[in-house]
RNA sequence: GGAGAGGUGGCUGAGUGGUCGAAAGCGGCGCCCUGCUAAGGCGUUAUACCCCUCGCGGGGUAUCGAGGGUUCGAAUCCCUCCCUCUCCGCCA
């Protein structure tokens, strides 16, 4: 969430950008500033009962002790009725709070001045291109693929479990595993610190980093012991420093962690959704990034680098999309996402996201440093795949395919696994 | 899952109804002393929010795992939940 004191020195500002990003309730803006007043005004209020009644039980205690009960008593008498004043308005007072609260979530983040303002996918801007896409010529698309030993298998998947939970079996089990090492390992020399989070979180972190309220459709959750199950590893790894002050000195934090992601994904079927493109579960490495906020404008650049780079060393043409406002998402100031080219399907398919959250999603998890005045201030987060693996997984498959049969195993991946090709 | 113990500031740890936002020690920071170092002396050292102030700063409220309750008054009493530790059971 935004900053209150910030939307009211900035009501225009913020307004404009909800209208950018394609809502049109401005007057949420007003609303937000109306209940806070109206918050603050009964703050004040009941703030000073309260520091009257606490003055008038330090001086019964005084009394009592004295033996002068006839005192106490008659500031006994009055204090009650002072109580029953402070809790007429507090009802009051949290209802305020929460109303202004409220409203506030619903407030998106404000997008950077470097965003492009645009309504859908149509006004993205391609800010970079690698490689030379292939045509699709004798290619086929990844799920015709099937003449080594091993296959993805979606039928027994679907059969074991439902559509969207394919089985990898044989040499493509360990092309997967093999692209996971590859991701990790380079990671690790990329300077990020490598993290095993639990799968499951709890609704204080599903609501830190934004999964709740408004997403909640798109995860899986266990009713009987209140859990979620991650849609991405950025919920349990933002949150390990929920609540937390940290020093100075310890940013910036990098983090990298490979896990499973489970979505629900309601309402996506058709040909958009054939073999890989789209899955109820699939394996990514996230990165993210806990910073000190002069540097994120920094951070989100070289973080969409580190991502590129291991496109690039694929050798998997791609290209770098500078998001705009309307198709750029709630809680982002900024987001590139990269798509890899798919030779077999002759499209684009999204592999990862790299955003810069500013101190949206600090503010919720009150994640904040120590600044060199004494003073705490929210840091700034960032996210990104580094990457997403099924869409990789089709691309390499289309990519490196062999007319004669088979495919080829990129060079990048030979240290992590036997042959030449699957 | 069963039985018991416990959760207090950066850390250790006192505090069982009033002057306790909390003793003491350690650690941190500042100053003093001192050839250097070590030791020592004095002071200072939680977080959030509200109000006043240009600022320095001042006033106030809340917070002793979380939430609720009793009371004029709660770290302290009661209830619910969460977490940690010990023992037993179960288990990869």
């Amino acid at each position: 969430m935004l900053d209150i004191n910030f939307i009211k020195e900035h009501t225009d500002q913020v307004k404009q950008s909800m209208t950018n990003k394609g809502m049109n309730d401005t007057g949420l803006v007003d609303k937000v500033v109306e209940a806070d007043r109206q918050w603050r005004e009964l703050v004040q209020k009941v703030e000073k009962l309260r520091s009257e009644s606490n003055q008038k039980a330090k001086k019964i205690g005084g009394l009592m002790k004295e033996g002068k009960r006839e005192q106490a008593q008659k500031l006994i008498d009055e204090n009650t009725k002072i109580k029953e004043q402070i809790q007429e308005k507090e009802t009051d007072l949290d209802q305020f709070k929460n109303e202004r609260d409220q409203l506030l979530l619903q407030i998106p983040n404000v997008a950077d001045q470097s965003v492009p303002v645009g309504s859908d996918e149509n006004d993205n801007e391609v800010v970079h291109t690698w490689g030379e896409p292939l045509k699709k010529e004798w290619r086929k698309p990844h799920w015709e693929l099937n003449d080594f030993d091993g296959k993805l298998d979606f039928d027994r998947g679907s059969k074991v479990t439902g559509a969207g939970f394919p089985f990898y079996t044989g040499r493509v089990a360990q092309l997967q595993r093999a692209l996971i090492s590859y991701f990790l390992s380079k990671a690790r020399e990329n300077g990020y610190t490598e993290i095993q989070p639990p799968f499951f979180v709890n609704e204080d972190s599903a609501r830190g980093t934004g999964q709740l309220p408004d997403k909640e459709d798109m995860m899986y959750v266990i009713p009987r012991d209140e859990l979620y199950i991650i849609p991405t590893a950025e919920v349990p790894v933002t949150n390990y420093h929920r609540d937390e002050i940290l020093s100075k000195d310890q940013l910036s934090l990098k983090y990298s962690a490979y896990t499973p992601c489970w979505r629900r994904e309601a309402g996506s079927h058709g040909t958009e959704v054939r073999g890989l493109n789209r899955l109820h579960q699939f394996d990514k490495v996230e990165l993210v990034k806990i910073v000190h906020p002069d540097r994120s404008d920094d951070e989100l650049e070289s973080l969409r680098v580190d991502a590129e780079s291991l496109l690039e060393e694929l050798e998997l043409p791609y290209r770098t999309l500078l998001m705009c406002t309307g198709d750029m998402g709630f809680t982002q100031a900024k987001k590139y996402d990269l798509e890899v080219w798919s030779p077999g399907q002759e499209k684009w398919l999204e592999v990862s996201s790299c955003s810069n959250f500013r101190s949206y999603q600090a503010r919720r998890m009150q994640i904040r440093y120590r600044g060199d005045d004494g003073d705490t201030h929210m840091v700034h987060t960032l996210n990104g795949s580094g990457l997403a693996l099924p869409r990789v997984m089709a691309a390499v498959l289309e990519h490196y395919q062999l007319e004669e049969g088979g495919v080829a195993i990129p060079g990048v991946l030979k240290s992590f696994m036997r042959g030449d090709k699957l």
